[in-house]
DNA sequence: GTGACTTTGTGCATCGGTTCACAAAGGGAT
DNA sequence: ATCCCTTTGTGAACCGATGCACAAAGTCAC
């Protein structure tokens, strides 16, 4: 199958120009870090802190000083040596650079126990993102009104990604139906979506699929679990080496 | 703080020997991906599918051919060349290092509209986990059957988890009870930790923890969302360079 | 048994990401 | 204005992961 490809999380043809100052092309791992950063400034904004240093905001994120203060260049220089950096600032600064300053217009598709979680989670629908539209196959649930939404039939699709002006999909169907929901999503112009179906989607490159895989997660959780019953057992002189 | 230390995914002291052949630390980037293999592996066994090439399974999981050859070489030397890797042998093999041989007891704290749906998520607790328990502090909510699992108060944790054999705990509940929930389950032995609740948990390095947040991947899909817009409207050579 | 063909397993180059360590840059006290 | 102290921003070494390309190892046909 030559036409479509595998998703990956990462772009194909970033523009690898070596800006002088300013390289606009952010590393995909400060990217995924950033939204880490922005929940602890806003805590502390929150708290009334007005400046921070690296250090401190790096351990209430989890991560280490040098790692921060690296990300956070990659954006520009926001910080004041000898003093840290002022919250407020960098709160805008870190929400300009991820979109957060427009509004997502987001459509879950798939009304069973876990969309229907989904739209409910108000606090992950935070600043920056707005159910727009609940879609669902089963006629049963058609029509429903779930946190303040008409649940609308999946025939609907393309037309309600257009009159709502949807950008981003999140995928919570069955794993059977989601290729297909998926292919017409991308047909109607879609190019961001976020999966909770346990399939791996096909799609043109222009898309970008992050997937949530609750089994993975577990899985690997399993793997590290038995590894320490392993150990214990087993002590770490007592390798078996089966060759 | 320096008793407590930031949860990391990856192990701080993995033994670090040179085994000559069958070096059991597996690269956390081949765990990661080999629940994808089974996954792949699981369809093409119900399919009735014998035998495999590598190529023909990584496209199944979406990645490229000499990576999976990689990863499962990891493992040993499980395939026949000329030939392929043998389905269900294969599938075996990574069930067992995956710890999927034996049953996981699973707990579930916090059902809210998140731990309901997970409860009830029938596909994602596959071969290898069982719920074994659900807690929760609202007393509206104890007493409550839900999946057929009677809802216990939270008070009950520790002895729940001793009494049922718990060793995974999924944490669904509002992120300000998360710490503190978190510190309980460490304090009751357990070492494996899913954490659906957006906060950052300090927990010892001998406990793991993993990650699923919705508000952050949704976050990463709207960087990436407005970059493609940037470049259609700006042009990729009409880069602004602010400096 | 021999030769052609297929597919695995891996050495090696490369790449992106992390961490260290320090020079550059600012603030504040005197 | 000068000196000391703090903290940023980054060059460079390091480390794990990826992908290429090929030799080794097997199958199958005859």
């Amino acid at each position: 199958m030559p036409g479509t490809r595998i998703a990956r999380t990462t772009w194909s043809s970033v523009s690898r120009r070596p800006s002088p100052t300013r390289d606009r092309g952010i590393p995909e791992a400060t990217v995924a870090r950033l939204p880490l950063y922005l929940r602890a400034l806003n805590g502390m904004a929150e708290r009334g802190i007005a400046t921070v240093s690296s250090e401190d905001l790096a351990t209430a994120a989890g991560v280490n000083g040098a790692k921060l203060r690296k990300d956070l260049s990659h954006l520009g220089s926001y910080g004041t040596r000898g003093v840290g950096y002022e919250v407020e600032y960098l709160v805008y600064q870190i929400s300009r650079e991820l979109g957060l300053t427009q509004d997502w217009a987001v459509a879950i598709v798939g009304v069973g126990n876990l969309g229907r979680a989904l739209a409910n989670y108000g606090g992950f629908v935070s600043r920056g993102f707005r159910v727009a539209a609940l879609l669902d196959a089963d006629p049963e649930v058609v029509g429903d009104t779930i946190a303040g939404l008409n649940v609308v039939h999946i025939d609907e699709l393309e037309t309600v990604i257009k009159r709502r002006g949807v950008s981003i999909v999140v995928l919570a169907t069955p794993a059977a139906a989601a290729q297909a929901v998926c292919d017409r999503v991308v047909n109607a112009g879609v190019t961001s979506i976020l999966n909770f179906a346990p399939v791996v989607l096909s799609v043109p490159d222009t898309v970008e699929v992050r997937k949530v895989d609750l089994s993975i997660e577990l899985q690997i959780l399993a793997f590290h679990e038995q590894r320490k019953a392993d150990r214990e057992s087993g002590g770490p002189l007592m390798a078996v080496d089966s060759q």
